[in-house]
DNA sequence: TGTTGCAAATTTGTTAACAATTTTATTTAC
DNA sequence: GTAAATAAAATTGTTAACAAATTTGCAACA
């Protein structure tokens, strides 16, 4: 009723030019492109970039080599992500997270990572997580012991995309991907406060036990146990966080 | 470490020049593109546009009266809301959405929509909910009787937006958005399936009772079981769904 | 008939120039 | 000196033209 041409049935066996799908030039450009978002989203999720920093267009179009156009496709992206908002004729900056938005998105991620654990616990082998529970016993609790946070985080980090790989759920991984890129700073900074880095590493230790058993539910709930401490830590010592 | 300008402190008290800040054609403009992404997400979220269909840069620009630019812009944030797909050099396609998406989004959505209900059971009003109830119980329930679908689902839909509103949380609001215009197709057709309207409305005059008393967790376990139901019938007639 | 090759037409991708707005710098008046 | 007015510069928004790729139409040929 409203579209220029009706669905095409799906095409026929053989495809002829599949060589040129993917051409040279688009591809490259498309590379550079994503791989600017890429580098500013980490940069901003690790608040290299500040919040309240502007991002001028000429700044990064002359920074990255690309055209202004391309830059401008680049912000779009990173505004539907919720990392950057721009004000019309004003340009670009970088959101800063009101304390309640923090909230929200802890009230949301104790479900979906509730959900993605008791997803992984069914669905994933149960021997991988077995070996996962026996680093953090073993020399994971050795780092935490000794502050080196750096070494937790990293080692839970391998943890946790192997939780959400294990799933199989592909909306999941992308909402917890958004979520997760607009809390990193949060996370960082809770997981340094006094006595949060061995109560939280006991919390992944009854986790990892739930799904050795495996017991999917005892696993969600433990998990959400988890993210709800941690929301509390943030409440006690907000003033410190933000 | 490597931007233009830091952050600016929160400017002066008084804004001098605050009335220019949203300018006639910016904003006039920024409003046609945001209301033709309105139209077509709808369109798209309906199948009026079905699945498959190609979305022409040109004439959706002749159609809309914008530039072929504009229609870029569009396109993009359709293809971040994982509605359409593009592919370099062939253009846009609303996409198809895989038995196996459809399964990973109810399971997403079986979560936060239980959220969603025990969050705005203890921050709503408890008798914006009894009203609710009353009418579940009474008229729609004629409604449903009678095979009057479209009455049904406008009631709901009513009292569901009502419900995300009540929880605060934009987050979740935003993300169950997300989820909705993707699944609004498999929600008619599932609605519409033998003994689902009955069996659904029941569900959910069982989510609006603990509503009412209130309790949050009873109530996000209803609404959790009414979605796991959803999903069984959508595996059970699959065949007729996609 | 149908299939291969080629040129024309269409469509998408990109950029550079232009327009509109905001910001900064400078001048002027008190 | 301070503040308002104004001009210049810088920045964002938009479009139109160009480049590159794909699709279509049409012969030529088996």
């Amino acid at each position: 009723m409203s579209m220029p041409r009706k669905p095409r049935q799906s095409q026929s066996v053989n495809k002829p030019k599949e060589m040129a799908r993917n051409s040279l030039r688009t591809n490259v450009n498309n590379q550079v492109v994503s791989s600017v978002t890429q580098e500013l989203r980490h940069l901003i999720a690790t608040q290299e970039i500040p919040p309240g920093s502007k991002l001028s267009e000429v700044f990064l179009s002359e920074k990255y080599g690309i055209s202004r156009s391309r830059v401008r496709d680049v912000l779009s992206t990173l505004e539907q992500r919720g990392l950057v908002e721009r004000i019309p004729n004003r340009g670009a900056i970088v959101v800063r997270l009101e304390i309640s938005q923090i909230f929200d998105l802890y009230e949301v991620r104790e479900v979906l990572e509730g959900l993605c654990v008791r997803l992984a616990t069914i669905r994933g082998d149960s021997k991988k997580w077995q070996a996962y529970l026996k680093e953090f016993n073993g020399h994971l609790e050795k780092f935490v012991k000794q502050g080196d946070i750096d070494q937790y985080i990293a080692a839970y980090e391998r943890f946790h995309a192997d939780v959400v790989a294990s799933t199989g759920n592909q909306i999941l991984a992308e909402i917890l991907d958004g979520i997760f890129e607009r809390t990193q700073t949060v996370i960082r900074r809770t997981i340094i406060l006094p006595g949060r880095a061995t109560q939280g590493l006991k919390q992944h230790q009854a986790v990892l036990a739930a799904m050795c058993e495996p017991n999917p539910e005892k696993a969600e709930q433990a998990r959400r146990e988890t993210l709800r401490s941690a929301k509390s830590y943030i409440e006690r010592y907000q003033k410190y966080i933000l």
